[in-house]
DNA sequence: CGTCTCCTTGATGATTCTCAATGCGCGTGG
DNA sequence: CCACGCGCATTGAGAATCATCAAGGAGACG
């Protein structure tokens, strides 16, 4: 863990490239331009809108390190998250042109992320040589996109319960893509309300579901870590499946995690 | 009317020219080579899936009549409909390579497509000659994606009765882009069953929520069409707004329309 | 230590679901 | 032509889920 500090520059473009090395075989000059991310930094602070309304900077950049989410406020104070945006996740990487509405994405925790201009580029160069690096990024699309129909699922025809342990599914799917899970645990650094915000349910019911899980002693919760106890158990209840299988099995070696914020200890 | 039926083969694919020229004014050649959709034609009976499970063809195929949708079924029976697809849709515009899942489409109506993969090649050469076409596709594509984001509110963070309103709202906007509206009637060839598993809400209850649109003067429902009597009322009560605009306005000369199934007179 | 945020709990009410039954229109076969 | 079945819309009653309101508690932080 002390050796992780020292290179935390480097750990943190490692996870962008942990997630496209796991979705298409990157080749070395991919591997290095997905690295090159962590070059040029820019840090937001939690609770902090990066994109939307008047900041028009459409620039694309990906996420070393935080949580961040797309979402969609209502005049009447209702808010709805559309997704979560976790470490190695992209924020505009296909091009905004003309008129096209964007979207309002706001840190949860403080974030870090790298600019990926050089990135799209190569995207849309078309150039071969940069074929694995296409296919990763397409992959990577169609991950994203089937995590949105994930979450039109899940609120349309799941219970509170269901959704809740089926989106506990995918955050650890996803983070473990990027190494950043220990075993069957992981950070989970967002506050009730904003769980209830992405499942379409009242903090309170957020609270009561979240004690019936742990009850079940199907999660375990504290102090901004969950461990799922029975995974099996889990995607049972919430009808959960995997959207692709990582190319080598699970990852497993862990990261540097996002630690924020600081939580008591239940 | 008459001279409709005459024309029916070009009336068909002038649909998906309309929508495309709506997003961004197709030269000579993009009309062309979108009218072309209708030469080759596929039809398919009501309640038909034509894409997903054994099935593996993904040629991609645009919707000349007919409505359609991508649903996914859950394995207690329960089934939620991710979008509706209507006449100008894509399926499969963007080829499926590798391990990609199919989305699961089935036809509400009896059904016809169009052949698009002149169309896909088209867009896959990268050939400047067909700017305007690659533009009004990629419009098309963002228009698909914000109708997702759009269910995901509705679904999240709408009551029952504002998520009718706001889908009755959604269907006109995009009916009415191609030119499948009458003033501010449309066809609505799908029960009531279809509606709930589209807004995630029981039979019972959309039966009593269109009730309700129709006891305040909102709606007009019968024989398998609907009028949307106040559309500033329903955009206010479902927080609706528009995702992009017509380029030339609303359309209003109508085309043919799907008609059915055979309804009774209320 | 006071304040703030967040988690927790109880009580109450609204929304929505489930179950069950009825009716209506339409096609089908006798 | 009519009886029957079938799919779909409708209605009522009761129950489950989930929301709202209100209050209290437990750290974190200045």
């Amino acid at each position: 863990m002390a050796n992780v500090r020292n290179r935390e520059i480097d750990v943190s473009s490692e996870v962008a490239r942990r997630k496209l090395d796991s979705l298409a075989k990157l080749d070395a000059a991919a591997s290095a331009l997905v690295l090159s991310l962590g070059d040029q930094r820019q840090k937001y602070d939690a609770g902090v809108q990066i994109l939307g309304d008047r900041s028009s900077s459409c620039r694309p950049q990906i996420i070393l390190q935080g949580w961040a989410v797309h979402a969609r406020p209502l005049a009447d104070g209702r808010n709805q998250i559309i997704r979560f945006l976790l470490p190695g996740d992209a924020i505009c990487l296909d091009g905004a042109e003309d008129g096209r509405p964007l979207p309002s994405i706001t840190t949860l925790t403080p974030t870090i992320t790298g600019d990926a201009r050089a990135l799209r580029a190569a995207l849309e160069s078309g150039d071969s040589a940069h074929a694995s690096l296409t296919a990763a990024c397409a992959r990577s699309a169609w991950l994203d996109e089937a995590a949105l129909l994930d979450q039109i699922v899940r609120l349309g025809r799941l219970t509170a319960l269901e959704r809740m342990a089926h989106l506990l599914l995918e955050l650890y799917s996803r983070l473990n893509r990027v190494g950043l899970t220990h075993g069957r645990r992981f950070s989970l650094p967002i506050t009730q309300e904003v769980l209830a915000d992405a499942l379409g349910l009242s903090i309170v019911h957020v609270n009561r579901t979240l004690q019936q899980l742990r009850r079940d002693r199907l999660i375990e919760m504290r102090a901004g870590y969950v461990e799922l106890l029975q995974v099996d158990t889990l995607k049972l209840i919430s009808s959960y499946h995997e959207i692709l299988p990582h190319q080598d099995g699970p990852v497993e070696q862990q990261l540097g995690e996002t630690r924020w914020p600081p939580r008591r200890a239940s």
